[in-house]
DNA sequence: CCTGTTTGATTGAATGACCAAACAATTCCG
DNA sequence: CGGAATTGTTTGGTCATTCAATCAAACAGG
């Protein structure tokens, strides 16, 4: 029953966070939600903070999910016959996919972001998140760069660093502004990518 | 008088939202750093929202201004006869800088954006923001594709979305990790965008 | 099988602190 | 004098956290 109640807690939290946002979530908020006593929640997790942690990570596994079953596992190894370019166009379906399926994931990440420019134990927790998936596609790049003849200037973590900012600020404008197009914003991403990766090829494969 | 203690106000605001973020920060905090009294912020400003959107408004005046002396004025015409590359370029120098610079500014940006999430006063002041940089980044991508022998597929809103994006998650980046090394970054971005550009090119200019 | 005890889960009220906003009183200055 | 600026307090409310009390289920021994 414990782990069953904890558990209740944590969905009823990320729901009301994603409802309300994280300040203006009471810890009386996700009790009701939740539908136990106020008191109870106090008894799962020392803080609110806590709590909130814990309901992001929460909030994330099904995201996560849908990249390994796409067989994109962001801890687990990348497929290694696979072309490094067709990998990364993968990549940029997903993210497409991705910000269609978890709107309301990204809506709380852009939340937390906010929160962990001020609260060292939120920021930590921000930190995770964007280092795992920019190591994600350092890792694609790093494919991607070893099928160039004319290597970059820019090492592939500098590379990973911008294009996951890309998608990330994308994702932003989408989250602020629903109307705004992200899908031509992605695909624009991509074909600056791929002008990149091929236009250093020997043999110019195709303009995309 | 009157002026000059409104915006002692408005500094102080600033200030203290720089140090202690959105939310933690309260009017009296405000007051106390202005070195007046709790109940005179309320004179100037009807609500707490009001007086920090002016806070915030007030912390992107250096840095548009800084934008206005390179001749990169985001409002005004860009020179007619400069080669859009070279203004491209000029820009992505002026990213460095200016997060050199004006680290602050972007740490409130970013906790704004939070906050904007679920607050619609802030989110129309976030739309604002995003609109500018990006309609700004719009008008240099124009002149870039014009100079290129092949239309690329996206279109130069397309293009800027992608391009204010990445500017916008570098600088995440390094608000939340300051050893994150985001000139390489944006010297990687700047490296697709030209790849991008000169790649499409009828007579290749410079191998980048 | 029954009963008294222990344990952990859960409750709801209480605590202590803080806040935005409203307000009445005072000072300043033309 | 009179209105604008400024003060400091009050109001009404919310919040995270604590805590003593209740409850249900497992358990032990006779």
């Amino acid at each position: 029953m414990s782990d069953q109640t904890k558990e209740k807690i944590v969905d009823a939290a990320y729901r009301a966070l994603v409802r309300q946002g994280y300040h203006e979530t009471s810890m009386k908020d996700i009790a009701a939600e939740a539908g136990v006593a106020p008191g109870l929640a106090h008894y799962y997790f020392q803080t609110k903070e806590d709590l909130l942690v814990a309901a992001i990570e929460r909030g994330c596994e099904p995201a996560l999910k849908t990249w390994e079953d796409a067989g994109l596992s962001p801890h687990g190894q990348l497929p290694e016959d696979a072309d490094p370019l067709a990998l990364a166009q993968l990549g940029f379906e997903m993210a497409k996919q991705e910000l269609r399926l978890f709107g309301d994931l990204f809506l709380l990440t852009f939340d937390m972001f906010g929160v962990g420019t001020h609260n060292p134990k939120i920021a930590a927790a921000v930190r995770q998140f964007i280092d795992d998936r920019r190591a994600f596609i350092a890792r694609i790049t790093q494919g991607v760069i070893a099928g160039m003849a004319i290597r970059p200037d820019s090492s592939a973590e500098a590379i990973a660093a911008a294009t996951w900012g890309s998608l990330h600020g994308i994702y932003l404008q989408k989250v602020i502004d629903p109307s705004f197009d992200a899908d031509a914003a992605i695909d624009a991403l991509r074909e600056m990518v791929f002008a990149f990766a091929t236009g250093h090829r020997t043999s110019r494969v195709g303009d995309n």
